[in-house]
DNA sequence: TTTTAGTTTGTAAACGTTTTCATTCTCTTC
DNA sequence: GAAGAGAATGAAAACGTTTACAAACTAAAA
């Protein structure tokens, strides 16, 4: 790789003039600027983006990081998607890295992020209580979360109501005329499964429904638990008429044991589930499901951690999209 | 952020003994060693890993680069957890990119690599002749493909026996008793696409079923278009009976038109597509797929990396990983 | 022609590490 | 106690940029 100085040797002008090219070209006399030009062809030349992160003040490193839980969820490639496209837009490199939900592995990448000195971090359901991430927060580095609210921090944060979202979804089901009506959720002590969890018992509550803690079942967010707690609730003495399931891959495993079980849906069960995925609409029956706006989250996230990099006296911002009930027929009143 | 110096300072010896502290603890005194991890301690220092990436020589940045077409793609969701995995357990961070297929993003995304000075990259589905790949490879910096291998090029690459997957997806079809089977696939430049529609070729020629033109459509990778070009299949004067279907996003629209005509999967079509993905099991019938296996595909291709960034003078090496025939319903011969 | 103000360029320090080479310690061994 | 070898440490240069400051141009005004 040829170097700045290399470029102003041949150039017969200074580092400094050379470096001015490529950050305020304005500021050099045409001339100068052809001939420098010149130089850069010839030498195929690329200013290298580790000096400059070493020397510049920190928020023009044009890099920013990304830890999510796990990619291949495809809620989490679509935030990363709606991410990198405006990281690209904006001439930001990306760090990703997979935490896998594990504590340590989360501390060790949001270390990385901070030793890499990125100029902001996105944080897509990001475990609390880290210590990486006090330190981060200490140094100020820019942080924007996505999808869980970090409990007394202050934070910006890009949300959907999760609350919102599975009342209306339960409510659905309740207008189709259930009153047993199970729960199928991701891990109770993360924010969003407490958000959804309690979504459904305020729509129940709100019927006049009782709500018989039988029919609420937490387990991991895979097809494998979905299958195993479909069967637990199905086995119940007094089985639920209707399920709402709080996560895509939950709701892979419940369709496929409803299959197995050879049980129809709605008839025997109607079924809504949190998260649009490219099969909703191809399973049968299509699912009906709540909408998050994924890949549009990223988005918005990127673009808030870019204004605080560019001013970071920023008030901490949350922003609450507006989940969609896609309504299909899995809960009996869909087309 | 506390530094090198600060550190040093503090423990009383020179950034020299602190540095290698970190590097080969061993050269240190024991005394000496816990005066400088109290100050550690103290001052809670992490060393940058830019500062260390321009002062060291390359292969040592601790850092890959990865360019995909689309995270949104399971198969490269896949991929790049298998690669992350990998680059985690070894210490590397991983700098992502999503080309989007557009030959300029790809473009720029390479030439971002290259400027941050990554120990190596990895390029599942590299669109070719890219110049910046070209200066990429000049510059000595590792490269693994994936997926498709580069006309001309001298690289490592993991693959999939494409043509061969194809084939007996194909064939399977034929011993089924399916003589017309149309195959619907990506876009014909892309080396995978023409990879399958070879095997397609070699089984119909092979069971002396004559090619019929007709019955080849080839579009992007989408459900939209899979959609359309189902409807084109059935629409023929002598539609067939059977179809291969090259991506998975492909076969998500057709199955979506297959019910949208109310035909039966496999009476009157039978379906038998690429990539295993989460969702196969689940649609109805369940989805006869080839599987690549591309999370071990990913994972193989950081090992590759990791061994030619430790070795340069290896020589380039092909790892074909077998693909699976995961027999389902849908094509008429499954359970 | 000289002055002046503005524009353009250059010099050199700084960013936080690693690493070469030289120096100083610390033991053995006589 | 001196010599010598080996271990541990330190000084300083280097990596490739940016940037504060100073210097050198240029053009307009006097």
């Amino acid at each position: 790789m040829p170097t700045l100085t290399e470029v102003a040797r041949r150039a017969g002008v200074s580092v400094a003039t050379v470096s001015r090219f490529f950050n305020d070209p304005s500021v050099v006399r045409e001339r100068t600027r052809a001939r420098i030009q010149a130089a850069v062809d010839e030498l195929d030349y690329r200013p290298s983006r580790v000096a400059r992160r070493l020397r510049v003040e920190s928020g023009q490193s044009k890099i920013l990081g990304i830890v999510i839980p796990d990619i291949q969820n495809p809620f989490f490639a679509d935030v990363v998607r709606g991410v990198e496209d405006v990281a690209y837009a904006n001439g930001f490199a990306l760090i990703l890295n997979n935490s896998n939900e594990d504590p340590d592995r989360q501390r060790v990448c949001l270390e990385t992020m901070h030793t890499e000195q990125v100029d902001g971090v996105i944080l897509p359901s990001v475990v609390e209580g880290d210590p990486a991430l006090d330190r981060l927060q200490k140094s100020r580095v820019p942080i924007v979360c996505i999808d869980r609210r970090l409990t007394g921090r202050y934070l910006d944060a890009v949300l959907t109501d999760n609350v919102r979202g599975a009342r209306e979804a339960v409510q659905l089901l309740i207008e189709g005329g259930h009153t047993r009506i199970g729960y199928i959720g991701g891990l109770p002590h993360l924010s969003t499964s407490v958000e959804r969890r309690t979504g459904y018992r305020l729509a129940l509550s709100q019927a006049g429904i009782p709500m018989d803690p039988e029919l609420v079942l937490e387990a991991e967010s895979t097809q494998e638990d979905g299958s195993v707690l479909l069967h637990d609730l199905v086995n119940l003495e007094r089985p639920p008429t209707a399920v709402f399931i709080g996560t895509s891959m939950l709701s892979l495993g419940v369709m496929l044991s409803i299959r197995a079980l050879g049980l129809r849906v709605p008839d025997d069960m109607a079924v809504v589930a949190f998260d649009e995925v490219p099969w909703s609409r191809v399973i049968d029956p299509p699912l009906t499901v709540v909408r998050q706006p994924a890949q549009e989250m990223g988005k918005q996230a990127a673009e808030a951690l870019l204004a605080r990099i560019a001013d970071p006296k920023l008030e901490p911002r949350e922003f609450v999209l507006p989940s969609e009930l896609i309504v299909r027929r899995s809960c009996g009143t869909g087309r």
